[in-house]
DNA sequence: AACACCAAAGAGAACGTTTTCTATCGCCTA
DNA sequence: TAGGCGATAGAAAACGTTCTCTTTGGTGTT
């Protein structure tokens, strides 16, 4: 086993070596000022020879800042945060920024830790992914973060969220969560189908559940078709949630004939209680989800959805938060995928 | 917009407030040394009011060490690497530490440029994830980072791959790789296959592709099946790519009966082949995977594949990097998941 | 040939902590 | 009551950079 000693050269180390002073090192390395080119190949030699390599927190406590991007979420396993975080990685990296990822459990303590930890070490941005809570005290915590990260140089971001208020100081990278709802749910009736239930929907405390439960409100009303209260059930954005959920709406209500799910993985575990009670999909009974994660197309049959423009989000959300002159406040669209879960509903004779 | 004034309050500050030494604050903070009690609580009511909140670069810097763990993929959307994120994720936060993500699109250059910006960070441990490439410069490059990276007083873990030779300090957290390929190709054997194919397994640049063909061809052996090299097809780890691969497999042998996939997301390629050329699975050709993600159960039929124990990977490698009193190599298990997508073969008469 | 000027390099302060060393005060013991 | 000691608190250095201010030396102008 090494011991793990800590013998990294400095500036001074390179300087001694160079037979230059610290300053000259300094310059070579930035490359802002004029350094004679015999001077900065010897200077250049040393750095080769010692191994030298720059220490970032030396540079940040000079105030060139940290170049840190903060990504909190949840739960790092959700599927679509995947690909939210390969976009913020992408455009981090591009703008020459690395990428911390903390998650919160959907914990409020730790959540407070994490932005903590966040103002501690002096992100640039602080990107925070997913849906939020609807609750008064959460919402005002979160605005004491927004103007705390303000006050310390940092930029708050919600994305996927909505706005906490045109004055708080966040940058917003939203999606049309409602308006993906209203069009799946639209695509459901179109297609003759009256007796619609909505799964993972009825969570009236999370701004996701709530907002895509909005566009299937708006798709009945438009179509004149009644929201059946019976059909309404609370499910967590879970595969397991989805199907307990669905066993029990099976049980009660047989007439069913398309389901709205919350998200994918609830659509699968739909899918998976449907199997379970002998009902084929689409025949029997037509299934859509919202996200399209990669799951979606290999599910049987493959799941119409909504699209989410998961990576364009993380991308945009970075690239505003660090742009100060751009529009900090955007909404994304979304459509929907159709595949093979719908089939019109059979009328009985 | 707000105009990201930078008015962080500081030691000074706070001692400034609160009538005392900086010395003071700064032991009110630790609290690793005396302090009457008057004197503390008014240190606290001036930290509260001022909200101050401590420079995690200057502490760093006056060496405190970093605190910072880094996790280095080839692409954050890989679907198990999630799971060992969440791993390394919950294992520093337990220590203490904060999560760095990089990536590096299996781009050498890229993957050069993240160890280096890591080794600016002082990161405690570089955490290397995935299988390594199998060509000697790429191995010397590595060594040299896990030297370069102990004398920087931090550590290397490989997660996933194996060592680079007992001498090089690294810390190594492997599975049974060979294990899991020898026992599910063992699987599809013992049902009386015996023109089994292989997609994917023929990439020979790459560690996780090598040893899970050597536990395909051990297992051939041991049931003294002989390796058909025509049904060795090479595809990259995803599902557009086993998708091609089987097509092209099925063209040229329609009789094969076995099909084992490099990753379950390979393997989903290889039932969109399957079903393309109306080949049912299991009845017609039997499919197993490796990795056992979370679409492994919802594809249709259940594919039978290998648990790899991820996100324990992940624990692990960032307990034993941060503990160097414990043994620095470990092979976790793998073991079969028995599903619904291998059938015992239909004897011809 | 004297002067001004510009390019290049060095000296030293500063960033915000922690920590060692030193100073002060009150109290106990002899 | 003098001396010493323990408990607190302050002063100042240090961590590794960058940056401002000087200094130096060479060149061009008159």
């Amino acid at each position: 086993m090494s011991d793990r000693r800590n013998e990294r050269a400095t500036v001074k180390d390179v300087a001694a070596r160079a037979g230059v002073s610290p300053a000259t090192v300094s310059r070579v390395l930035t490359g802002d000022y004029p350094v004679t080119a015999t001077t900065r190949s010897r200077v250049q030699r040393a750095i080769r020879e010692l191994d030298y390599v720059a220490n970032a927190q030396a540079r940040a406590l000079k105030g060139a800042g940290t170049r840190l991007v903060a990504f909190v979420m949840e739960d790092v396993t959700g599927p679509s945060f995947a690909y939210v975080a390969k976009g913020v990685e992408h455009q981090a990296t591009a703008q020459g920024r690395l990428c911390l990822i903390c998650t919160t459990h959907g914990d409020p303590a730790r959540e407070l830790a994490v932005v903590e930890a966040m103002r501690e070490q002096r992100a640039d941005a602080v990107i925070l992914v997913g849906g939020g809570f609807l609750n008064d005290e959460y919402r005002e915590r979160m605005i004491q973060f927004a103007y705390a990260l303000d006050k310390a140089g940092s930029r708050l971001v919600l994305c996927g969220r909505p706005s906490l208020g045109a004055d708080v100081p966040t940058t917003v990278v939203e999606y049309d969560n409602e308006g993906g709802a209203y069009a799946v749910t639209s695509h459901l009736l179109s297609q003759g189908h009256r007796r619609v239930a909505a799964v993972g929907l009825a969570r009236l405390d999370h701004t996701t559940s709530r907002d895509r439960m909005r566009g299937f409100t708006r798709a009945h009303e438009e179509y004149g078709v009644p929201v059946d209260q019976a059909l309404l059930r609370a499910a967590a954005f879970t595969q397991a949630d989805g199907c307990a959920a669905t066993r029990s709406l099976l049980a009660e209500r047989a007439d069913v004939t398309g389901i709205v799910a919350a998200t994918d993985m609830v659509a699968a575990g739909v899918y998976e209680a449907l199997r379970e009670a002998g009902r084929r999909v689409p025949q029997d009974v037509s299934v859509v989800g919202y996200d399209d994660i990669p799951l979606a197309a290999n599910l049987y049959p493959p799941l119409t959805t909504v699209r989410v423009p998961t990576e364009e989000l993380g991308r945009t959300a970075v690239r505003l938060a660090l742009n100060p002159g751009e529009k900090q406040h955007v909404v994304l669209g979304t459509h929907v995928v159709v595949r093979e879960s719908v089939a019109p509903v059979v009328v009985r004779a």
